[in-house]
DNA sequence: CTAATTTATGAAAACATTTGCAAAACTATT
DNA sequence: AATAGTTTTGCAAATGTTTTCATAAATTAG
């Protein structure tokens, strides 16, 4: 104790300790209801004095579960991903899993190599964000048939089961929304699309409930804008320094939203009255910002914590098929949209 | 191939596909300059045509490195962590490690269960949020003598290096230029404290401020309120109803702070010119806002960064000690702080 | 063209566990 | 007190790697 020889306590140090084979510890922790009380006794005392930790690397080899699961998101810092990791998180920590978190950045080269490290780890299962991956990726998830489930987005014959929201579905909403309202003069704000199908799907889906009915948004009153609040702070002011405003601005997600309603302000025009801003996705601080924020939420929260249990069913019990869900997007109406002013 | 046998393939089974034995697969990915081109070359053909993984945990088993870091916070939802969680984590996969990611909420029981976990794991090392952490889980960072740092948070003789900013010092420093603008009548709204070192520091940082300059914080306007812009934004527009009005209002998080301008907004009053209004934090957005707020940068990113680095390289080397660091807060004044209305 | 080096590969032990099987230790029954 | 039946435990093999040591092959020197 008083030397510094505390060469880490393997499961035999424990059983000499207690005076038993290394095969009746294992048993405590695994089968423990097989061993006689006493014994029992014997090596949790063993266990607490030698300051034993199993190896689950060592059960690991044994095809046991490794207990993690990897889970693979463009970024981290976007609260929305956050939201869903951390309701995926607890959800299976409760199952007694643990997760490997790594970003990518919206780089599929990333991807696919993070992917493998995963697969070395031997995670139990992976979670991905969106339908949209390379061929190699779905090639070795197919290779290692390791149960996968695909967050965030939902489609219905996507190539492994997909758990979210169907982003076209929330894009034909707040456009059917704007619509509804009266407003023509409509202009839009985008996320970059490359290597985003959410973004994509996002956009295509609003621009085309726009011209289906008839409403074309011109060149000038479209922007593709990073996802930060300074930048469509910066890009919406100048859209709205132009001489012909649109009564409406469609933005693709709440970040760009807000820094929209920042740049009316401080452009001195007033959300709702002289133009509606509505959003996409229903972020924290999305009710309470002023005016409060129009927009579809995206349950995220939602979607982390049936990921979780699928994929953790799954695992479990193998050849549990995971059934992909589609967790409706909402329209909230708030208080920064309304019916255009009569002209 | 066309059959169901797909009894995922080891290194044996490379071995006897490129007519070599285990060893020197094992050596092609470890020392691959101890092999001939020719069987180089067959080895990597092997390898691919039977999707060959490498197992970590059987490599783990041997005093290998597990390549994995447990990284510990309190919640992944609040952006400021999220961005702390990005930084560490894209510095250290630079470096080869892959993070497992855990949240106890607060929670200093769970908090140990899940170290334990991390431990069973053989992770490389650990980072921790904060400084103050249960005896037990200090007890087992010594015993398993695992890399440790703790993160966020500065303090000068913490019990394992800290790499972060000083709470302390930013509460003080937001009390100052309160005060150093004329203020007198100061209301406060901290985030609750058990469990929470960041927030205690603060708090007692900013009254200890005040309290020095002979400016006492009445009952009245102080406020208990958790990290919700909602919460605030109810608690803020209760303070604000009251009779006798406060000239600035500390609020203990930008969050905090956000959503006390919008309750001003709501209640009428003009931020700055009615009252000012601060934070602590420079969350990503607190420059966006309108009006922008006044606040403390904790400079989160490079806290990460500044973590995953020490830790990478303790491991790497082991016997690096890992040098705590001081990640100074710096004042950011910006539109939502003046001095007060002449009486 | 043989001997002396050097380089490339394989055999087997080691790592920390789990598990099937068999032996030992109890209990209950006569 | 001996037998049969249970319950509890230990032995040894197995898991997928890495690594040390020894050997075979290739290269160079004489």
């Amino acid at each position: 104790m008083t030397e510094k020889e505390r060469k880490k306590a393997d499961i035999l140090t424990v059983a000499k300790a207690a005076k038993v084979s290394a095969s009746t510890v294992s048993r405590y922790f695994n089968h423990p209801e097989l061993l006689k009380l006493s014994t029992r006794r014997r090596i949790e005392r063993a266990v607490r004095s030698q300051g034993y930790i199993r190896n689950r690397a060592a059960q690991t080899i044994h095809g046991i579960r490794s207990g993690t699961i990897g889970v693979l998101v463009p970024t981290i810092e976007h609260t929305i991903f956050a939201e869903v990791v951390q309701a995926f998180s607890e959800t299976v920590a409760d199952e007694g899993f643990t997760i490997l978190l790594a970003s990518h950045g919206y780089d599929q080269q990333r991807e696919y190599a993070i992917l493998r490290k995963f697969l070395e780890h031997r995670v139990d299962g992976v979670a991905l964000t969106g339908l949209d991956h390379d061929a190699a990726v779905f090639q070795l998830l197919d290779s290692q048939a390791v149960p996968t489930v695909l967050m965030w987005n939902y489609a219905n014959g996507s190539q492994y089961p997909s758990i979210g929201a169907s982003n076209e579905l929330a894009g034909q909403m707040i456009a059917d929304h704007v619509l509804s309202l009266g407003h023509r003069d409509v202009a839009c704000m985008f996320a970059p699309t490359e290597g985003n199908d959410r973004a994509k799907a996002r956009s295509t889906a609003i621009l085309d409930t726009l011209a289906q009915a008839g409403v074309q948004v011109p060149e000038t009153w479209t922007r593709t804008t990073i996802y930060s609040i300074s930048a469509s702070k910066r890009d919406a002011s100048e859209l709205f320094a132009q001489d012909r405003k649109p009564t409406a601005l469609i933005c693709g997600n709440d970040i760009l939203a807000t820094g929209a309603i920042y740049a009316a302000m401080t452009a001195g025009l007033r959300v709702p009255e002289d133009v509606s801003i509505v959003g996409i996705g229903d972020f924290k601080g999305s009710a309470d910002i002023e005016p409060s924020l129009t927009t579809v939420r995206l349950p995220a929260q939602r979607i982390g914590r049936k990921a979780g249990q699928g994929l953790a069913a799954a695992i479990k019990t193998p050849d549990t098929p995971i059934t992909g869900e589609h967790c409706a997007p909402e329209l909230v109406v708030r208080a920064s949209s309304r019916p255009p002013r009569p002209a």
